[in-house]
RNA sequence: GGGAGCAUAGCUCAGCUGGGAGAGCACUUGCCUUACAAGCAAGGGGUCACAGGUUCAAGUCCUGUUGUUCCCACCA
């Protein structure tokens, strides 16, 4: 037998384990007829990125999965990969060369993404790497990338495929413009940030008339863009001004107004400046009522066709103009305005609408089946109230601008024709224009969004659009695994993808997980430096104490906080595990792991014990509730196995009966064995490692068939008859502890008791755990119990002559008190029991339940009463 | 403007389909009891935000209130 160290060391073992799993390919997920599937695809991380805790979390809750499910029998399989991360990965490689003074236009799209792909390199394996520390049991013979050849090939068949279908339109529409990134955003992408802004009132002069009409804006650069003022059609202030034209200040253009329910009557001064070109609502009024279209930005959102302002940056533009409006006396005033202002999500850059050529996905056809399927449940969401999140989103989508202004990405397959103007959307890529034949084609300089590739994931990794075995066998996956956060982003894409490509839903069951936030609550970003590198945690307290932080206390869908101390308690735990495993093994024999033909009380009270747990915890696990199961898994393990089951082995194992020696360490190993084989998906490491170390058969824990519910096992009497004697014994420490009696003291210990075949068989454990002497198990009562204290449970009194060491008055109280505490349940119990409608509509077994706490209550209040007689 | 979450011990949080209030950390007391002091034993600490309601029974279900966090939305 292997002598193992005092103190767990992870950081040794870790590696080592992993590198078994791995020569072993026990990730492998392999088709196989006789079982059932079970697939995961990981929500692929950023390529260049770095690990994070909430990366750690989401790996973590799917590693557990895929570890209870693959020891279970299902042929599972946990897909890893990575994304291209359009806009980040440019982003962070466009800021290296800034370091050189280049930019990505020095170098030309070609040398530029040369640059990337090195990036992406050097980078990509490090987030690999980490996932692997962390444990994952990821499949990496399969490990995929969103810009992959297979991945690509998805991308093109889906766009052309959607462009065939309608689905795909180009179209200059209004769309979020972030300056800084220089590129088209989707609705998603945009967050929105309260802002203390100001509401400028501009004058706007009636031509050829002294009157004039006073916009409000927020935004009064834009005025240059202005191409009518619009009024609400019945608003009796203004109806005599409709028609009529307004000289744009500062500008000069004559501009109409016009009558438009959009208005809102009440709100500002009831004009509003139209500026189709860069304001959602105002293309529309535009759009309605045939309004000019004047473009006053450009890509830096600088200004263009704006006379004077050109070239100004838009808000210098801004200061320039509202200086010059009062300097023409057309600013009437300005007030304070808290306003919401959209932001980009990469580089929190204020976007500017712009009207723009962009690609677009017609969403509402798509909308359809995405909500169906989740409505009528054929996809779960986990915890259910996302659904709601979802449908309203859904509900109200709008089309999805899916065009992006950058070099990094899927490049979109379409060509303009410079002779016809048709434009070639075609699958392989063309030699000259499909309706012309005209070789002048250029193709779309724009790449696609980076979710459009996403979308696809959970098929194009299983090798769509080619008709894969794995395809076949592997789609629809199981269970997707993700923060709340991309509901918009991700999950709801995948989920109208796969209803349109592949006619099935995309997976069967979502699971939410939420936010890891600070130990004060607040979200972790590079900006406050208040990150937790996983890593760092992982090598100072071990990858399973990481996991096991993660998964216990917390309930899916809520955000949660990091306590470095939690870690610590979880290593602690670990190193239980760890000594509770030393133990067994020092006192191991025996080189098989059965269960002995003769069980002892308490064998059978730790087996039914570990019987339960087994059942509750599959149920857990089926149910997704996994920090329940895992909390059950580590009080079983500290509770009842250490401090209990070890201690109860102790007389056997150190007593001279060779048989008896010999059944405490089969119990001893059996129940250690399978609680490791409970704890492994959450504690993969350190049960692989003692395992491995335990007499077993088969190569390897991971793969070992996950314990079941076993009504063999099942002792619920045996079990309720060994609770008495714990209980005696809890009895006797407390009573102990009050007196301050050390352990090396061993005083006589008389039990009186009714039950007394349960006393005599639990005589070696009271003797240890309870610190006894000699030992008088009797029915009859003490006829003399001077110099005696008492404890009374249910179903026992006990004595010790150790009266010299309390205080008679003290002790007399403190029975006192007990007393009521015991009349005080019996009074509740019988006030129950004395309700009709509580005896004839609550199910017999809480009724019961309540009998038998009314009958233990009499008899303690019994036996206390007769202790406090016998004081005096 | 719409929607959702949260409110339970000093702190951070569990508590599933309603049936005797839990964990970790912190705190108090006593123990180095030959697996473990990263430990053992014992203990203190909660009107489960508030107000109603349903029920034999409510931390749990319903309604409202307050506080708090978040998401969505085109009021310039």
């Amino acid at each position: 037998m292997k002598e193992l160290p005092k103190v767990y060391e992870p950081r040794e073992v870790e590696k080592k384990i992993y590198d078994m799993w791995v020569k072993g390919g026990y990730f492998r997920g392999r088709i196989d007829p006789e079982k059932k599937p079970f697939t995961i695809v990981i929500p692929p991380p950023n390529v260049t990125g770095q690990l994070h805790l909430g990366h750690a979390f989401d790996e973590t809750l799917q590693d557990v999965l895929v570890r209870f499910k693959r020891m279970q029998g299902y042929a599972a399989l946990w897909v890893p990969g990575t994304d291209h991360a359009g806009i980040a990965t440019q982003i962070k490689v466009e800021e290296a060369l800034r370091g050189e003074g280049l930019t990505r236009y020095d170098l030309g799209r070609e040398k530029f993404l040369e640059r990337v792909w090195d990036w992406k390199n050097k980078f990509g394996s490090r987030i690999v790497e980490q996932l692997k520390t962390l444990g994952c049991s990821c499949d990496w013979d399969r490990e995929r990338f969103t810009m992959d050849e297979g991945c690509s090939r998805a991308v093109r068949e889906v766009f052309v495929s959607l462009y065939e279908k309608g689905l795909i339109y180009k179209g200059n529409r209004i769309i979020n413009w972030c300056p800084k990134c220089t590129t088209a955003l989707s609705d998603a992408e945009v967050e929105h940030e309260e802002q203390e802004g100001h509401f400028w009132h501009i004058r706007y002069p009636v031509k050829d008339s002294d009157e004039y009409v006073v916009i409000a804006t927020t935004r009064p650069e834009t005025m240059l863009g202005d191409t009518a003022v619009a009024v609400h059609p019945e608003d009796e202030r203004y109806t005599h001004l409709v028609g009529k034209t307004l000289v744009l200040p500062l500008v000069g253009r004559e501009i109409p107004v016009v009558a438009d329910e959009y208005v809102d009557r009440e709100f500002g001064t009831g004009c509003v400046k139209i500026t189709p070109c860069h304001d959602p609502n105002d293309f529309e009024v535009g759009l309605r009522h045939e309004l000019e279209q004047v473009l006053i930005l450009d890509e830096n959102a600088r200004i263009i066709n704006g006379g004077k302002y050109d070239g100004m940056d838009r808000y210098e533009a801004r200061k320039a103009i509202v200086a010059d409006l009062e300097a023409g006396g057309y600013l009437v005033k300005i007030e304070k305005h808290a306003h919401n202002v959209g932001i980009c999500y990469r580089c929190g850059t204020t976007v500017e609408p712009i009207t723009s050529p962009q690609w677009f996905v017609k969403m509402k056809p798509l909308a359809r089946d995405a909500i169906k399927v989740v409505e009528d449940g054929r996809i779960r969401f986990v915890p259910d109230r996302f659904c709601k999140t979802y449908f309203n989103w859904m509900n109200n989508v709008n089309d999805w601008c899916i065009s992006r202004q950058l070099w990094w990405g899927h490049q979109i397959p379409a060509w303009y024709c410079a002779d016809c103007g048709h434009v070639t959307v075609t699958r392989e890529d063309p030699d000259c224009c499909e309706a012309c034949g005209s070789r002048s084609i250029t193709r779309d300089e724009d790449v696609l969004d980076t979710w459009f590739s996403s979308a696809l994931w959970p098929f194009s990794t299983l090798g769509w659009p080619d008709r894969t075995p794995d395809l076949d066998y592997f789609y629809p996956t199981s269970v997707l695994v993700t923060g709340y956060d991309i509901i918009f982003f991700w999950v709801s894409r995948m989920i109208f993808s796969g209803m349109e490509h592949m006619h099935q839903e995309p997976f069967k069951t979502v699971l939410f997980h939420g936010l890891i936030r600070d130990s004060q609550g607040r979200k972790m970003s590079k900006s406050l430096g208040n990150g937790v590198d996983p890593i760092e945690v992982i090598e100072t307290y071990g990858a399973d104490a990481l996991r096991f932080n993660i998964i216990t206390g917390n309930s899916p869908g809520n955000d949660m906080r990091y306590y470095p101390e939690r870690c610590e308690a979880m290593r602690n735990f670990a190193n239980k595990i760890w000594n509770a495993s030393r133990f067994v093994m020092m006192n191991l024999t025996i080189d098989k792991n059965e269960l002995p033909e003769k069980l002892e009380l308490e064998d059978r009270w730790i087996l039914s014990k570990l019987n339960s747990l087994v059942g509750e915890v599959c149920e857990n696990m089926d149910r997704f509730e996994l920090g329940i199961a895992a909390s059950k898994i580590y009080d079983f393990i500290w509770d009842s196995y250490c401090d209990w089951f070890i201690e109860l082995t102790k007389p056997r194992l150190n007593g001279g009966d060779e048989e008896k020696k010999l059944s405490a360490q089969k119990v001893l190993l059996y129940v250690l064995t399978e609680t490791l084989k409970l704890l492994h998906p959450f504690m993969p490491f350190i049960t692989e490692e003692i395992w491995q170390a335990l007499p077993h058969d088969g190569e390897a824990l991971m793969i070992q068939k996950y314990p079941e519910f076993d009504e063999a096992l099942s002792f619920p009497e045996d079990e309720a008859r060994f609770e008495m004697i714990m209980a005696a014994v809890r009895a006797v420490r407390a009573r102990r502890a009050e007196m301050s009696v050390p352990p090396s003291k061993h005083p006589q210990l008389t039990i009186v008791t009714a039950k007394r075949d349960v006393f005599e068989a639990g005589r070696v454990y009271l003797s240890k755990l309870a610190y006894a002497g000699e030992l008088d198990i009797r029915e009859e009562e003490l006829a003399d119990t001077d110099g005696m204290v008492s404890v009374v449970t249910n179903e026992a009194k006990l004595y010790m002559p150790l009266a010299e060491l309390v205080d008679l008055d003290k002790e007399r109280e403190r029975l006192q008190k007990e007393l009521q505490k015991a009349e005080g349940d019996l009074q509740r119990a019988e006030q129950k029991l004395r309700n009709e409608s509580f005896v004839s509509k609550a199910p017999e077994h809480v009724v019961n339940v309540e009998r038998e706490k009314a009958e233990k209550a009499k008899a303690l209040i019994e036996n206390l009463k007769q202790s406090i007689k016998k004081l005096g």
